[in-house]
DNA sequence: CTGTTAGCGCATTCAT
DNA sequence: ATGAATGCGCTAACAG
């Protein structure tokens, strides 16, 4: 070994093999025209050495890094680590890493990650926005050559690419939905008014229920069990109580089912409940919760796969991708229908 | 713009500061040894022209990349996004990036995911082993340079560190509580027994009822919901059915509240049940999951610590550190008790 | 305080 | 089929 401790590098198993360094490295990029004695030999020695290319020079030498930056509100959450999963398979699928950044909703620590991202030279962005309506995101992901698609939540008024759940339709599904079973006063809870799904429900929500001439009843101050507990207290203790709840939220639904439980209010007989977004044991529960369930790895798969489509015209030396895909791609949602919005479902898959 | 589509280099912001690279490289690391005026214009120009380094170039000069991976069988569990989410910020506390690559627990994909990390030099590697017992896995980690840290998992013969939960004296904590609340015949209940987790949870289990004199009632048959119905099942069928289960993993754990609901099996009185590993809604299941819980975020935090406890020496140029932190760290779990072991507990936090 | 210069490891002409 | 030389962007000696 030349330098212990450190990697050996092509020079040096040029060296131990006796031959140049460009045959090496002809060799480690698929050994074509190199005669196979040479290309067995080097082999040997590459073996021998546990010599591995360094990216890095790669990368000097103009290459693309093979990675791709991920920044997210967070990764412990079950939405994002799914879409995270989705993304990270496609980013293999292209030879790619994923580097995975966390914002905990942040934008001054987002912005840190992008810098931090771009200094490492990452070939694209999937970035689900901490702010929704951030003048300086905006302007930084105008500024920057990176590619960069966002999922979750646009970022608005630039053409940047995102792939986003219908929030809008998919409330208005709910919402109707509880109509249909009859409840007039159907109260819509929920918390972060700021966030952009959570405005796109609140949306469908309420032209729903304008529609069919029926009270707007509108809670968002949930954001934790105890500020749900309080609201729908409160809501109940009003003379004319709401018949069904929408909750806005996976956490917003479990704090409302653990609230209406512990006050032993008979779901759906008294109060009719259900959710935006799915989680694991919600057909577990009893009664088993209702929801409007979105494509969660569609999310992430899809935008990486925007990503990637953006990152390969490049190498051919193509201008501009001819056909520019759409800039945003809305996924639909589904309604699960459960026993929590007063249906009788037969029995789902797994109980 | 001298490239244009390409990042501005250093040399560029030089020239058009009219400063030698030299200052501009001062500037960007700190500002030290620069005059204030000098450092003001250099300022400008590297805003105005958007430059930011190039970290390969760094990396190429032999600096860190400042970059650790992560190999794990999976990101979208969220046992895993857990510890990922705490590597993540210990990472960003070091200035460092954190890559994700999921191995789906093939030790071939696993293999092939170290090689790349390799080849982009990061500095250390935190990795859930995808199979215990590898040779050609500890052959691998003894063979490269770079630390690693393993988590959840040892890789055994290799004095690689690594971070565990307790699982042996867990699952002992679990089964003697059953034991003292009476249940004479306990079975355990799991699937995959060549995880070294669930082995030596396994083990636990077993050392605890035979110091009692109970029989080992062991079913590793689980795989999904079906197979749990099915073991369920059998077992209810014996002439001398079990009083307790103990569920060796979170699934099963679930699969095995949703089996016994199923039957309309009461929950602790017919057949109590106690769970190794928490789940988000165990308190808000009626009854309530009775479970060992184990340190998930503290697995990923302390994992990345000691990595970078490694890591930091080398900048110092000493040597080696001086006490080497102990080879296994191993983390106390906590039985958390609920209803469904026969326990009747005051109220939890949350519901 | 500031500039010149020599590599870091590799891919790539351009010769041979 | 092979090799010598060049440069990618940056940092660190080493002058001034």
């Amino acid at each position: 070994m030349i330098k212990p401790g450190s990697h050996p590098t092509l020079a040096d198993v040029a060296r131990k093999a006796g031959v140049g360094t460009t045959t090496v490295s002809r060799v480690i990029n698929g050994g074509h025209r190199v005669s196979p004695h040479t290309l067995k030999r080097v082999h040997a020695v590459i073996e021998q050495l546990g010599y591995m290319p360094n990216q890095a020079a790669r990368i000097l030498k103009g290459e693309r890094t093979k990675t791709i930056g991920l920044v997210v509100p967070s990764i412990a959450d079950p939405f994002f680590s799914s879409c995270a999963e989705a993304a990270q398979e496609i980013a293999r699928a292209h030879d790619s890493l994923l580097i995975v950044t966390v914002t905990n909703n942040d934008p001054h620590v987002e912005m840190e990650n992008l810098n931090v991202l771009m200094r490492h030279r990452t070939d694209g962005l999937l970035l689900a926005p901490a702010n929704y309506q951030s003048e300086a995101l905006a302007e930084y992901l105008g500024r920057i050559a990176t590619p960069v698609v966002t999922f979750d939540r646009p970022v608005p008024k630039t053409g940047v690419p995102s792939v986003v759940t219908d929030n809008y339709n998919g409330a208005r599904l709910a919402t109707e939905h509880l109509v249909s079973h009859g409840y007039k006063r159907i109260l819509c809870l929920g918390g972060e008014p700021t966030l952009y799904t959570l405005r796109e429900r609140l949306r469908g929500y309420r032209h729903a229920v304008e529609e069919h001439g029926l009270p707007v009843i509108i809670d968002m101050s949930v954001k934790d069990y105890k500020s749900a507990e309080y609201a729908i207290e409160s809501h109940l203790a009003t003379s004319q109580p709401p018949e069904a709840i929408f909750t806005l939220k996976n956490s917003t639904t479990i704090y409302a089912f653990e609230t209406l439980q512990k006050l032993k209010v008979a779901i759906p007989k008294t109060i009719a409940l259900l959710g935006f977004d799915d989680f694991e044991l919600a057909a577990t529960l009893r009664p088993s919760i209702s929801v409007i369930q979105q494509p969660i790895e569609d999310l992430g798969r899809i935008a990486a796969e925007i990503l990637f489509e953006q990152l390969l015209p490049a190498k051919k030396g193509k201008h501009l991708s001819g056909k520019k895909r759409q800039e945003q791609v809305k996924l639909e949602t589904r309604l699960v229908l459960r026993h929590s919005c007063g249906c009788n479902p037969t029995q789902e898959q797994n109980g």
